[in-house]
DNA sequence: TGATTAGTGTGATATACATCACGCCATAAT
DNA sequence: ATTATGGCGTGATGTATATCACACTAATCA
């Protein structure tokens, strides 16, 4: 539980001890079940998520009521409406479990508290950050140069288990096409 | 120029002269002519560059040599391949200058000199990063969710500027659409 | 200045993909 | 046990968009 978060920060930034206590000290831990929600549209977006275990996904609902799958998260993954939680306004998208769902909290007070009192940690969530917008980027081009089908196998190769793990409804709005073409792509 | 910069780190992070004068001193300056390449495939990428004024394209040439944009660049605005400048590997994109250019570079090791030496930086980048971050998902929700006509009325709401700097033809690669079809758009 | 090239528009045709409609099974709920 | 419900496949049809081909104009250059 509390080693998987220390492993995770590790992997990126050193730390003592006592330096970890001091982290994990700004977290609070949460279950959640299948179903419920960690964020819902129009309601305030209170913390930034670091999944235990479990599966997350990130939703925008469009005006016609569809959805559309921003992205998913699972175990070592951290995933909130982002602009919502660091303006401190109302979630554009919402936070769904897909399964039962263990999670560390982190407010936007305690994430500040923690970027000011230990400097490592900051540098940690610059590299994550980093990480995560060169992954936007790719994710970007993928969609910009590829066709459905090629996605689709790059993502079987790419994360094979989530493919177990997720109705194939929601891959394929992940990837931007409908259930019916992606439910031909075996062929 | 130099104001340029100081202007956009103090958008994010307050400075003193001393610490201004301390960043400027990791920037060097430099002047591209349209058509040039600050970045070039296959070679090492050693600077991100912050855009002081004119305006570069950040391209993805695939398999078939067929370009997309990934991004444009213009005034106040960073650019590089940020997964090669990170990695100190070679790059996948290239970045060329669609008009004269003058930008400040800033090499990797004077960015983890300038991270080291004055925290302000490393937030003022950490900002700065979360912000591209949470731009790049929005433009993946636009690729999902909307057709090529309304990407383009938004690109025109969002940026008027860019459409009279730019070429349609590039225009229609960033948003992931043939210049033939973006040529149809004003119907 | 005349020639080349870049930028753009537009018709005809092809295609990837969406949408609608239906049926089938497995799991969950009553 | 029976009924809903969710997940999945598949045919028929429609549509947004790609591709190919060509022409026209405005820059750029020799």
């Amino acid at each position: 539980m509390v080693e998987k978060l220390r492993e995770h920060i590790q992997k990126r930034v050193p730390l003592t001890d006592d330096e970890f206590a001091f982290v994990l000290a700004h977290f609070t831990l949460k279950t959640y079940k299948k179903h419920q929600f960690l964020i819902q549209e129009g309601e305030p977006v209170r913390y930034a998520y670091f999944v235990i275990s479990g599966l997350l996904k990130l939703v925008y609902t469009d005006e016609a009521g569809k959805q559309h799958i921003v992205s998913f998260a699972m175990e070592d993954w951290w995933e909130t409406d982002f602009q919502a939680f660091f303006a401190q306004s109302t979630a554009t998208l919402s936070v769904e479990c897909l399964e039962d769902t263990v999670v560390f909290c982190l407010s936007l007070e305690n994430y500040h508290k923690l970027c000011d009192g230990l400097q490592k940690f900051e540098r940690f969530f610059l590299q994550l950050t980093i990480a995560g917008s060169i992954a936007a980027q790719r994710r970007i081009l993928s969609l910009l140069t590829t066709k459905a089908k090629e996605r689709y196998e790059q993502l079987l190769n790419q994360y094979p288990t989530l493919i177990q793990r997720v109705p194939k409804a929601l891959l394929a709005s992940y990837l931007g096409v409908s259930r019916e073409t992606l439910s031909r792509f075996t062929d």
